[in-house]
Formats: C-alpha cells, sequence, structure tokens
DNA sequence: TGCGCAATTTTTGTATACGATTTTTCCGTT
DNA sequence: AACGGAAAAATCGTATACAAAAATTGCGCA
C-alpha cells in the first residue's frame, strides 16, 4: 500500500508506468529517497524490469506533479524546493485547506470519520515504531483524505501536489530533524468534523497549516546545501 | 506568439516536445480545436516533423494540464469537463483568483499596469476584428498576466491550469455561443490596480469569477451530449 | 604537483520496429 | 436487406538502436 497515492493523480492511463509512478512516489514520501538524488532512466527501467521508455513516461509523470524535476540533457532529480517555493506552497495551503476542511466537515459522514480515525490510528502506530517516514507519509494522506472526503475532484489534486511538495520541503527544511512532529492537530480537526462543525474544522486547518509552516527553518542562509565547497572552504 | 502560454507550466525540459505543447495549448484555447476531438500521435508527429515519441511526450505533458485525456489503447482525446468538473473548476478559481487580485495590487508597478493595459487592448482587438477565439484566449492571458504579477509560481501554475480548462468549459456550456462575452471587469480591475486598491481588487475579480460561472448552462440534462442514442430513444 | 585539454564513457534525445489492442471494413448467412 | 463475425487496417504500448550531449577519466604539459 502506498500512502499519499490517489487514483487519477497521474493523469497516465493505468499500466505500468503509473504503477512505477506510485511506487517512486511512496519512496520520496517517506523520505527513502532524498531530495536531490539522481534517478537515471536506466536506473528506473532495470530497478522494475521495464524499458527506458517506460521509466521516461513515469519520470515525466513525476515532474509534472513537482516532485521530480528534469533537466534537459541531464535527467531526471528529486526535486530540491527552493525557499521561495516553500512559502508559496505553505501559503497556497493555507489559501485552500481550511476551505476544504468545511467542505468536508459539510460532507462528513459516519463512515468518512472511521475512515479519518483509521488514519490516525495508522500514524500513531508507525510514530510509535519510529518509522517516521511512514508517519509523515501518512500525515500527508490524512490532509488528502479530507479532501476527498470533500469530494472537490479538482481541489484534491492540486492538494495532492501541494502536500507532496511539502514532503520534500520538509526534508529539506524541518528545524528538529531528530524531533518529531507530532501534533494533536489531526486530533482536534477529526473531533470537529465529528461535531460536522464547519467553522471549527476550517479554523483548526487553518492554524494547522500555519503551525507547520513556521515549524521550517526557512532562513536564507544563502539558499542550498553549503555542502562539502562551501564547508570546506577557507575564507 | 501564443497568448496564454506561460513558461515553466509544462515541467519539460525545454525543446521540441514543449514547443509542440505550446502550439497544441494555444489551438485549444482559441477554439480552434473543438473539445472531443482525436489527436492521434501519428496525425500531431507527421504535422509538427517529429517522431511519434516526442508527439507522445507533448501529449502527455497536455493531460497532466487537463486539456488533454489520454485513454489506455485509445489515444489522446482534447479534454471535455463535466459539468460536475465545470462547477469545481470555476469553484476553485473563486477561492484563488480574488487572493491573487490582491496580492498583485501589492505587488503592482507601473510597468506591470501597462503590461496589463496591453493585454486588454489586444482583447478589445481581436474583439472588434471578431476572432472571438482570440479574444477568450487573451482573455485568459489577462488573469495569468495577472498571477504573474502577484509572483506567485506556485499558484500561477495552479491557476493556468484552471484557466485552461475554463476554456474548454466555456466552448461546450457557454450560454449564447453568438453573443459575446465582453464585460468591463477588466477596465474595473485595471483600475482597482492602478489605485493599488487591494480589497477593490479582490472584490472585482470575485463577482468577475462568479459572473463568468453563472454565464455558463450547467444545468444537469443528463450530462453531456445526449447525442442520437438519446435523441431516437422512443421511451 | 596542479592545471587544462582531449579521449572515453555514460546518459539522454529521438527515431524506428514489432507486438497487442482496438476500430473499421467487408462478406456470408439468415 | 439486416445482422454477425472474421479479416484488414489503423493506432497504441513497449523495446531497442543510434545519434547527440554531458560527465568522467586520464594524459601531457607547465
Amino acid at each position: 500500500m502506498n500512502p499519499g497515492v490517489i487514483n487519477g493523480t497521474y493523469s497516465l492511463p493505468p499500466g505500468r508506468a503509473l504503477e512505477i509512478c506510485h511506487q517512486i512516489e511512496g519512496a520520496i514520501l517517506r523520505h527513502r529517497i532524498r531530495p536531490g538524488t539522481k534517478l537515471s532512466e536506466d536506473e528506473v527501467g532495470d530497478t522494475f524490469g521495464v524499458s527506458r521508455t517506460v521509466a521516461r513516461t513515469a519520470l515525466q509523470a513525476l515532474a509534472h506533479g513537482g516532485l521530480v524535476t528534469i533537466e534537459r540533457n541531464r535527467g531526471a532529480f528529486v526535486s530540491r524546493p527552493t525557499i521561495r517555493e516553500a512559502h508559496e506552497v505553505f501559503e497556497a495551503r493555507t489559501l485552500i485547506e481550511p476551505r476544504i476542511a468545511r467542505m468536508a466537515a459539510k460532507a462528513m459522514t459516519d463512515e468518512a470519520l472511521a475512515r479519518l480515525q483509521r488514519h490516525i490510528d495508522a500514524e500513531h502506530d508507525a510514530f510509535a515504531k519510529g518509522e517516521m517516514g511512514l508517519a509523515l507519509s501518512l500525515s500527508g494522506a490524512f490532509h488528502l483524505a479530507i479532501a476527498e472526503i470533500a469530494d472537490q475532484k479538482v481541489l484534491t489534486q492540486i492538494l495532492h501536489s501541494l502536500v507532496s511538495r511539502s514532503s520534500l520541503i520538509i526534508a529539506l527544511y524541518w528545524k528538529r530533524p531528530d524531533t518529531a512532529c507530532e501534533s494533536h492537530s489531526h486530533h482536534a480537526l477529526l473531533d470537529a468534523f465529528s461535531r460536522r462543525d464547519e467553522s471549527a474544522a476550517e479554523e483548526i486547518m487553518n492554524s494547522h497549516i500555519v503551525d507547520l509552516h513556521s515549524g521550517l527553518d526557512l532562513i536564507d542562509r544563502n539558499e542550498n546545501e553549503p555542502s562539502l565547497a562551501d564547508v570546506f572552504a577557507t575564507t
């Protein structure tokens, strides 16, 4: 199972390429592949036992979701969102998700509540086991589940891309890599949903996203990895 | 020149495929190709003098933007948004664009104002000449230009997809195909921008999108083309 | 030893070939 | 004449081949 992976997000006909998309997406969302990692066509093709043609299709689909960046004549890499983009992604989520939460509260059913509860349980579980990557991806899946309940396909697709990129952003800029990001916002959200309290859901979601945003270390210490070159520069 | 086409929207490396994307997008936005039209790989390849490989890449990119729909073993077609999707697209725009207008008002410069004025002039021009397709695509480009001025890349990309799909929706559901869609909302918007009146810009944009939405004929006479089969059903 | 240039290797861009699926056409049967 | 099915054609899915570009390596020279 691939948490965070929702059907119909990649506009590809069902087939091998779509499956590979989901596999790679899952790996990135669980932080098993770091931003910046090269994803060569041969490597992907060999890994999944397909030709470069199919691997290429999958990588291009991922590129359109923003998870992968393709540079001409250089290949595909797991995206490294800039600080600028990080801000924009969370600002967009702040705009969109509270509204989605409100719509979800309106459309909430007992079945949907149970599903959200299961999401939270799984998230807790992974967290307890120390599987942080999995926990994080499940946390993203929770947000998408809400969008699905709101039954807004267009916004869900948009949110999918935003949540995916958020995962990359967290991998790059989360303040305390060791410390965990457990919050009980999801519980509070579920509670509001169970009361069908639209305004509360909207407000809680808003604070939740703002919290996430502010949990990032987005001070511009001249952008991106100072790795090696800068570290040993003897100025 | 391709009105409505903005760089960086399709996550493809520069090259032949990207160019073909823009060409096809331009044609669709100007209503030179109707929703539902088949775009076969051979046809596209021959038209632009490239192999199917490149044509395929372009079509897949367009599919991710929502302009084209690919069905497995059947090929690519210009998308035909459902009534349901039409509502969702305009609801999403109602959520996003007023905010973008506000941000644009805040970031407005004289140079940007001049650019918007040129957009409006071009739109008028096309309209006067009866080139409705061109006028419509320029109208979409105006909205995108605002997003660019707001300098929000993430939201601009999202809006690009929404505006493109709006063009398909208008092609399918506009109430009076003969009557024109001239409104002076764009003028009013420009006026608010020139006064740097953020609230006015936000409010005018909101009404403008709502107007567009209500100009559509989205009554569900059991979805899409009743064509033929239903027409002659002798119940 | 350090630098730069050239040859080699790797990797991507594009075209083409072949098998699979779908669509169309055409013919025989009723 | 209408229907159904089989053959033919068209179109897509995938693999592979070759050309072009980039990255790497290694050599020669200062």
